[in-house]
DNA sequence: GTTGTACCGTACCGATCGGTCGGTACACCA
DNA sequence: TGGTGTACCGACCGATCGGTACGGTACAAC
């Protein structure tokens, strides 16, 4: 990927997360970045290629180290844990690319809209099936697997309304926060200790 | 309200969730209406008028429910619950609103912008009000109380992306284990009995 | 020294954007 | 019968939309 490209990725991220994607034009992005039209076109392609590789860089993102920590993780519950952390890490530190992801993703047409659906319903699917891994070990509640998981999915996710991007101890304790609410309402045996602290 | 701007503002409201508020034209407001321009803007004033009205009626009837039931409910983790029902079943009914706000209130501008923000957050409020209340009380962890309300009501507010309008018992049910989660989650003295349905 | 290629600016395209305006049809009331 | 208000149409506005064509420049390879 040419630096360029980066640079511009990273402007239209930005600009879009205030202005929205259909909001925010060409015309703006170009003073933006510092490249008039042509330039411009040569990096990208598209205008909607920039929303696609924003959104499609965060999620891969997501699956691949979920992936690592579901493999690795003692048990389902510091799994839990251990996702849910990186989650809010990366939701503070790259929130306009969030922000962009969650309110225009359905503004992708074709075969991008169709990659980047299926890499979301990929990344749930992993914590579907740490839960239900969970569940069938007789450590949470069985019921609506799906509804549960996508209720701490929406715990973490709606916080890109709200986090500050700052401190990763201050996500880190949120992280922790959330989970300990949610795994003491969901845990049928009683509250676990807390996994040590990592990375 | 006359008869036609309420339908307008439906066609409105179904049109930008499809397309988001920047992304939907105009003219295709028209031909869903099956009005020309001339008509539409009698009706309607200007376009960002439709994206205020839009989220203004819902987050006022919110706050209009949420307040009568924090007056009546006879202890805060009741009081919560029945928020709870409220909120998701106000969710499914009125889908399209919801995304069209959550997606695009920040296009809107000015004196509708900041309208719009302090009824989101004197509901937030409401919610805030009733878990320090129950904190105070002994009943509920007192640490941040600010960070645990926003993190239920994201379990509701991200709903908006998945649920399915149809039924408003599964919609109580859905309601129900995300109380009982987080009430788990939070209460320092055992799980009470669930309240007996109301309405 | 010439050719290829990556990079960038300028000028321009047709389409569509949100919004305005003059005018018409009709209902109601005096 | 004339006047007033409401609902609506259709033509039109300047601005902006995303995107393209094309020429020029800098530099590396041969």
């Amino acid at each position: 990927m040419s630096p360029q490209r980066e640079r511009i990725l990273k402007a239209a991220a930005a600009l879009f997360a205030r202005e929205g994607y259909h909001g925010a034009g060409m015309a703006r992005l170009e003073q933006e970045v510092g490249l008039k039209r042509g330039a411009l076109y040569h990096h990208i392609g598209n205008k909607e290629s920039l929303l696609y590789e924003i959104s499609r860089t965060q999620l891969e993102h997501m699956v691949g180290i979920s992936t690592r920590i579901a493999a690795e993780a003692p048990d389902e519950a510091a799994c839990l844990r251990l996702m849910a952390r990186a989650l809010l890490r990366n939701i503070a530190d790259h929130r306009v690319e969030w922000t962009v992801h969650y309110r225009d993703f359905n503004a992708l047409t074709g075969e991008r809209l169709r990659h980047v659906l299926e890499l979301r319903d990929r990344y749930a699917e992993i914590w579907q099936r740490v839960y239900a891994s969970g569940a069938a070990r007789g450590l949470f509640q069985p019921a609506e697997p799906r509804v549960a998981v996508l209720g701490i999915l929406g715990m973490f996710n709606y916080s890109y309304l709200w986090i500050e991007g700052d401190g990763r101890l201050d996500t880190d304790r949120i992280a922790d926060l959330y989970c300990d609410i949610f795994l003491r309402g969901v845990l049928l045996a009683p509250h676990p200790p807390p996994p040590p602290d990592e990375e």
